[in-house]
DNA sequence: AAAGCGGGGAT
DNA sequence: ATCCCAGCTTT
């Protein structure tokens, strides 16, 4: 008899939720279809847009079977679009492969595009009652802290350590099983959602806590240990803050890239801002360093050296690159990238920009 | 502004 | 077979 399963079992059917739009089926497709969704998205997000799926695709041959842009069009405002194509590529592998069924276990499931083992297990859980264990980013958060794993649980070992208790600490088997299943697989959902949560565990309520690790040693803000943040490259840029009569010179972005599509300052790459303004056709009458500053993104750090260059003469070169001229009081309503609109504001605030 | 996130794709 | 990323969200 497993104490764990057991409390999360109990917990969930006092506790948990059991009126979500996908929780009064066991039907395959629409559990899947609400996995997908909420993968990405936080429920009350996700339910009108589970029931217009399930309005005009009533079962997965009619989504298999639909034009993508259709599938793609429903799923718009929901982001990660290759998760809608991967979607429809999964429901055309059910319609032809399976004919029109979902596979029957949680391993053939885990075959489908877009879906991986964890996901899979909870499709085959709450569909079959199969006795199969997920580990999402939840359940990583309430495995290190009860079980005092150490170590980020996105890595190789620690993750195979977190699949072997999975297994080890599932309801055991029985003529409840399928529903045990159920409730347990929902429940660690529920908990680390709700209760067991990254900044502010409520660990007081926890139906866990008497075996509760991390509880027991006060190492709840611990765990799990946070990924080791990898050295992010660094790049830098030169950016022109080319003034000329109250108005500043910005260049369309190409999309798609980095800030695509916004407008920005022209950049070059070395340090020689008069000659950068000479091949976009600007005399510089005067240029002065700025302060430098930088900007993070999710793969590098870019420090920005921007210069202040009054225009003297001018001859706009024609390169192909969208240009205007942006008179400074209108800064405010621009689509410019958060650090070029600061810098400017910035610039704009100290009145040394006219 | 920084950290988190399941699966796909790259290596 | 293993590592890393894209693209979006929450804190």
């Amino acid at each position: 008899m497993d104490d764990f399963s057991d409390r999360i079992i109990d917990w969930q059917r006092r506790h948990g939720r059991h009126t979500l739009p996908w929780q009064n089926t066991h039907d395959p497709y629409r559990i899947w279809l609400s996995e997908i969704m909420l993968q990405q998205t936080q429920v009350a997000t996700v339910i009108p847009y589970y029931e217009r799926f399930l309005q005009r695709f009533p079962t997965i041959v009619d989504l298999a079977r639909a034009p993508e842009e259709d599938v793609m069009a429903l799923w718009a405002g929901l982001g990660y679009y290759s998760r809608a194509r991967n979607l429809h590529a999964c429901a055309r592998r059910v319609d032809t492969e399976w004919n029109g069924r979902f596979p029957p276990d949680a391993a053939a499931i885990a075959e489908l595009p877009g879906i991986g083992r964890s996901t899979a297990a909870a499709i085959a859980a709450f569909a079959y009652g199969e006795r199969s264990p997920i580990l999402d980013g939840n359940v990583k958060r309430v495995f290190a802290r009860y079980f005092g794993i150490e170590g980020d649980p996105t890595k190789r070992p620690v993750e195979m350590r977190m699949w072997a208790l999975a297994e080890t600490h599932l309801p055991p088997p029985g003529p409840d099983a399928a529903d045990a299943m159920r409730s347990y697989t929902q429940g660690l959902m529920d908990l680390g959602a709700t209760l067991c949560t990254r900044g502010n565990p409520d660990c007081g309520v926890c139906p866990v806590r008497a075996g509760c690790v991390a509880l027991r040693e006060a190492r709840q803000h611990e765990l799990p240990t946070p990924r080791e943040r990898k050295a992010v490259p660094e790049r830098r840029t030169g950016m022109l803050v080319i003034e000329k009569a109250g108005e500043i010179l910005l260049q369309r972005r190409p999309s798609p890239g980095i800030w695509g599509g916004l407008w920005s300052l022209p950049e070059f790459p070395g340090d020689d801002a008069a000659a950068a303004c000479l091949t976009l056709g600007v005399t510089a009458a005067a240029a002065a360093r700025l302060p430098t500053f930088s900007h993070g993104f999710t793969h590098f750090k870019l420090h920005i050296e921007p210069w202040h260059v009054q225009a003297g003469a001018l001859a706009l070169r024609d390169d192909g690159v969208p240009q205007i001229w942006l008179p400074a009081g209108e800064l405010e309503g621009a689509a410019l990238p958060a650090p070029v609109k600061k810098l400017l504001q910035g610039l704009f605030r100290r009145g040394e920009l006219l």
